[in-house]
This record gives structure tokens, C-alpha cells and sequence, in this order.
DNA sequence: TCAAATACCGAAAACCTTTTCGATTGTTAT
DNA sequence: ATAACAATCGAAAAGGTTTTCGGTATTTGA
């Protein structure tokens, strides 16, 4: 069984294609009595216009592409989540893509996606993105994008984010106003932009508050496995400072929960010896034990930005006008649970 | 800047489109001479075919469909990730849906994904889908399809599944063996087949052990909402037990780890005043405290063989040969941890 | 030198839909 | 009765690619 055509249809009635086309898309030049014809054997037969045909005849595909770092990671599922529902409610349907912290995996997906046709794209830069020369293309190409969570400053187009600096910032101080001292941060690496505000608002706090920035508390933690790199810097930690630190901010929860994970198996107790502040809130931030405080970044909530701002950039760029370019920036909150 | 076509490939270099596709699809006759300005134009122009036409002419659209129920999932995240990177890496595009447990919605969208063109689907089914006109009509036009993890066993196509009611069998089976007798059963709702299954395993274990099952200890929990539903049943039983519960064996782990949530927080302590065992092995069950004991179902691998039948049954069906309709069984295993 | 074989190329159809524009029929007004 | 007009329809082109088939032009063999 092959999906009828309007051929078919038209062959049928004895009338030709066009009428049956107009017929269907409700223009004026067809008679009421056509159209019933039309309109009853299209139902019959369920007809359903070839997609491909579509995209050829109107230059436009009705998908969008979602190129992210990790599927399986709370966050961005959960982004994922909220841009395919709202896409699917618009009969837009999204492609996805996982870039796998893969920088030249990243650009031979933008490209494929370029060349499949898009209407709008919403990317979250991998790791060890820094030229962006993929990006410049889809400008050159006039397909609208937007850049969520890990993005790049320097290149212009429409962005969602959370102020990373400022949350950081907040958690930093939290602590700080709790009576803890000696901090540690867990940082990212040294590229991704969230990795650098984070770290920069962990100094400002600490430098507010009259603290000085021990760069020995500083530890990098870039091999993509957070769990384990938060056991392991965890533990180097000790070793290198003993029981003398007081706290640690992460810049995600999955690297507190190593530390944690750590801690516990060597019966440091949480808070009372070391607290921990974590970063995103995934949901198992609030089962785990002892629960972990960290900043609220919520996925639903940036992806259903992300898509709503793609829309506006493809209506807008079907009304001819140039990029909005706009970036919305997200609150985030502390949650303050038991690890503080 | 639009996207170079062959036409102007074709008109630049003074030849036919008929030729410059011929050269850059290999065919022996065009001149190396002008394979190679071909190939050094279209290079230089960097063009890249338009895939709505050659969808519409080659009648496939090299992209696949993925429905599920919920993408906030470990197990469901893992198969999507290994599904999306074997697709890709064999220049396959997977458009992404979420059925969120709707029967209405998945319906709808088998048909919007039918319309679309897709070469093949993966699905897993809603917990209330009941009839399968929709997958009938997959059959009707002739799209290849794998139903995995959540399946109906009454429409024929290819599947792969886990042996749901062994792997029940076998963690109620090592809970009897380690001693516990009363052992209660967090099951899902009434319908889907995984639900029935484990349910079935469960029951079997404790027949074959002369242990009479008691209705009262099998809870369904098919709110949708797990982790409140682990803490809710875990206090409904111990109201309505007290303490004389060995045990419990959890459909899902997030049902378990709900449970524990309960426990935890009301001094009751694991394993010793009752065991947990729960069912998938999310990365979370491996963190908590205690760490879940349960039933190791691979997502990565139930995607991978899902994508890999259904790369199979295209092949089959481009071969003109009928469906396969094989269904594979993935091994599971029992990970014995802190809470039994 | 001529016939046959080969190398190379292009026209055209097909995939399916949308939309413009011209054509035909029927209707109204003068 | 004729002109003007409205109503209704269809031909055709366009969107970009693939592939068959036929047609030159060139080379080979005798």
C-alpha cells in the first residue's frame, strides 16, 4: 500500500491536480461542489500530502534541528523535553543531535543539518568548541539559531541563558554568610563560558567578602566523567588540605555527588565537617543523601524559552527582517537543602 | 546566500546538471576531465544536495522516527543516546517524539511521523495504549518498525525486549534465598505488558518457594509520578503492615528509591528492618545510600539492538523481501548492592 | 577507408505539490 | 443581443535531483 497522491485523487474525480490542491488549501476559485467531492475521497482514501514535495515546492521543512553535549544528563533532557512538546504542539518536528562534548562531531552536525534543510536550530556548544566558523555559515545561510546554556559570547545571534556569574556568585555568598571560610571550588575546564562565569563569580564572592583566592582550592575537573572526577578531586583534596576546608562549590551537581559519594565512604560527616553547594538541581540532588543544596536551573523552563525564541526568529525572518538577536536570561534560585 | 544547486554547478562549468550529477555520483560515463572540474567547483562552492529533492526522487528520507513516553529518564535517555549516535553514524537523522504516557498523543504522532516519510520507527508504547490501529497501519504502508522495552505482544513486528518476567523471577528468588519472606511487590499500573510480566516473575518465585502470595502486599502505583508514589506506598504498607515486611521488590528503581526516601526518614533501616530491590539500574541507584540493589537493564544496549533490527528490516524491506519480525531478548543481570 | 565499437554527454521524465495565469463557461446588465 | 463580468477550472512551471536512453564524436580493428 502506497500514500495516495493528489494525482490519484484528481484521476478519481476526473478534475485535475490544481483543483484538487485548491480544494484542499480552501482557495475561492472552486466550487462548493468540487470541494465536497474533494474533501470526502481525500478522507476516504486519508490522504496525506508528501512531505518531501512540500519542502521542495515551499522551501521550508517544518523541522528543527537540537544539537546538545549529553542526552543522559537531567538538565538537558529536560530541555530537550520541553523544546520537542512545545515544537510538536507548532506541527514542528525537532532532530536530534548529540555532539558528545565532540567538537568536530558538533560541526559535521551543523553541516548535516544544513544541508537536510532546517528551518532553525538550537544548539548547546560542546566542551572544546572555540572557533566558530560553523556558526558564521548558518548566518551565511540565513538559518535562524540560538545558542542555550553553554554558548559562545562572541558570536551574535539570539541566546538563553542564566546569569551563571551572578548565581555563582549568590551560592558563593550563602556559604560565606553561613560562616564557612575555606572554600573549594570545582571547577570545569578552562573553555566552556559557564565553566569561566562560574569560576568568576566564585572569586567575586570570595573577594567581597575579603577572602583570598587560594588558586590550590581551585581543582579542574575536565575528564567527562563527573562522578568519578568528584571522588577524585575529593580525595586529592584532603590529601592536599587535610580536614581544613570547609566547604566546596561545585559547578555541577554530578561532581558533588562524587564528593559526597567520597566523603561519606570515609566518614566525613556533611555539613558539619565539609558542606557541599552543588550547581543545576537535577532531581537527584533532592534523593540523595544528604541532600544537596544547589542553584535551580531549570531545563524546562530554558528549553520552552529556546524553542519560543527560535520561533520568533523564523517568523521573523519570514517577515524579511533581519535577526532579533535577542538573549533572554533566566532567574535561577538557591535551594538550600542539607549538604549546608 | 542560498544554497548552491546542480543547476548552477551545471551552467558555471558550460554542461548539463544530467552530467554533473553523474560525476559526482561516479558513474563511468563522464571524462575525468570534467569529473574533476565537477568535483573542484562543487568543492570550491561547497554544495551539498538538497535532501527534500532527493527524498522526493529516491522515495526515502534517510531519517528515522523515535517515539517514547518519556525522555526525563534514565533508561529511556540511554536507549535515545544510543540510537541517535549509531543513526548517525550511519548518515541517519532521528526525529524525536514524546508520547508522555498519552495514548491520543502517540496515535498522533505515528501519523504524523507516516506523513513525514520516515524510513523506519522505534516505540515504545504508552502505559494506556490498549488498541494498535495506528501500529497496523505502520504494517499497512509498509514502514518498518521496532517495538522496544514497552511492547504489545499481539502486533507482529520486530521487538526487543528484556525477559521481564525472569529477571523478576530471579531478584525475588535471591531476596527468598537470602531469608526474606514477606516480601511485597510495588507493581505498575494493570496494563502495560513490562507491568504484567515483572508482576508474573514476582508471583512465580514465590510459588516456587511454597510462598503464598498475598494480595495485600501487591501495590500498583500508575500515578506517573514514581518517586512520590515510592513514598506513598511504602507509608500505605507500613500502616497497613507494621513492621512485618521482609521486604520489597520495585517495578521501577525510582518507585524504590521512593521507598527508601520513606524508610530513611522514618528510621526504619535497610536492609535490616526491610530489603529494597528495584528494577533497571539507573546511575542513580548507584549513588544513593543505600545503593539499590536491582535489575540491570541496559539501555545503551536495548537501543543499540533496537536501531540495529531496524536498519536490518529496512535493508530487508529495500531487498523486497518481507518483515523479519525478530525479536531479540537482551540478557539482564541481577547488581547486588546495600539495600538487600 | 569503412564499419564497428567505445567514450562521453544531454534531453527528458519522474518524484509530488503549489500557484500563477489564461481559458472557458455561465451570468448579469445594458 | 451583446458586452462585461463572475465563476470555475486546468495547463504549466517551478522546486532539485536521479537515471534511462538516445545521440554524437572519437577510437579501434580489419
Amino acid at each position: 500500500m502506497r500514500p495516495v497522491t493528489l494525482k490519484e485523487i484528481a484521476k478519481e474525480l476526473g478534475i485535475s491536480v490544481a483543483t484538487v490542491s485548491k480544494a484542499l488549501k480552501g482557495y475561492q476559485d472552486v466550487s462548493p461542489k468540487t470541494r465536497k467531492r474533494v474533501l470526502e475521497l481525500t478522507e476516504k482514501l486519508n490522504y496525506s500530502p508528501n512531505t518531501a514535495a512540500i519542502s521542495l515546492r515551499k522551501q521550508h521543512t517544518k523541522t528543527i534541528g537540537v544539537i546538545i553535549p549529553t542526552i543522559v544528563h537531567y538538565f538537558f533532557s529536560s530541555v530537550i523535553e520541553a523544546i520537542i512538546k512545545i515544537a510538536d504542539s507548532k506541527d514542528y518536528l525537532v532532530i536530534l543531535l548529540q555532539s558528545d562534548e565532540n567538537f568536530e562531531l558538533e560541526k559535521k552536525q551543523v553541516n548535516l543539518l544544513l544541508s537536510k534543510g532546517i528551518d532553525g536550530l538550537i544548539i548547546s556548544l560542546s566542551n572544546h568548541t572555540r572557533t566558530y566558523t560553523h556558526l558564521k555559515k548558518l548566518q551565511d545561510y540565513n538559518v535562524p539559531f540560538v545558542q542555550i546554556d553553554k554558548i559562545s559570547k562572541i558570536v551574535h545571534s539570539s541566546k538563553v541563558i542564566i546569569d551563571d556569574r551572578k548565581a555563582a556568585y549568590n551560592a558563593v555568598s550563602y556559604l560565606i554568610e553561613k560562616g564557612y571560610k575555606k572554600i573549594a571550588h570545582f571547577r570545569a575546564g578552562l573553555n566552556p563560558q559557564n565553566s569561566i562565569d562560574r569560576y568568576l563569580g566564585y572569586k567575586k564572592a570570595l573577594e567581597d567578602n575579603d577572602i583570598p583566592l587560594d588558586p590550590s582550592l581551585v581543582y579542574i575537573c575536565d575528564n567527562n566523567r563527573d562522578f568519578e572526577d568528584g571522588i577524585f578531586n575529593a580525595e586529592k583534596m584532603i590529601k592536599e588540605h587535610g580536614n581544613s576546608v570547609d566547604a566546596i562549590f561545585t559547578v555541577n551537581d554530578m561532581l558533588a555527588i562524587g564528593a559526597i559519594h567520597y566523603f561519606r565512604n570515609n566518614d566525613i560527616k556533611i555539613p558539619e565537617e565539609i558542606a557541599v553547594f552543588g550547581f543545576s538541581n537535577w532531581f537527584m540532588s533532592s534523593v540523595i543523601s544528604p541532600k544537596l543544596s544547589t542553584v535551580n536551573q531549570d531545563g524546562s523552563i530554558m528549553g520552552e524559552a529556546a524553542i519560543n525564541v527560535l520561533f520568533e526568529e523564523i517568523e521573523n525572518k519570514r517577515a524579511g527582517k533581519p535577526a532579533l538577536n535577542k538573549t533572554v536570561v533566566i532567574d535561577t534560585d538557591l535551594v538550600i537543602r542539607e549538604s549546608t
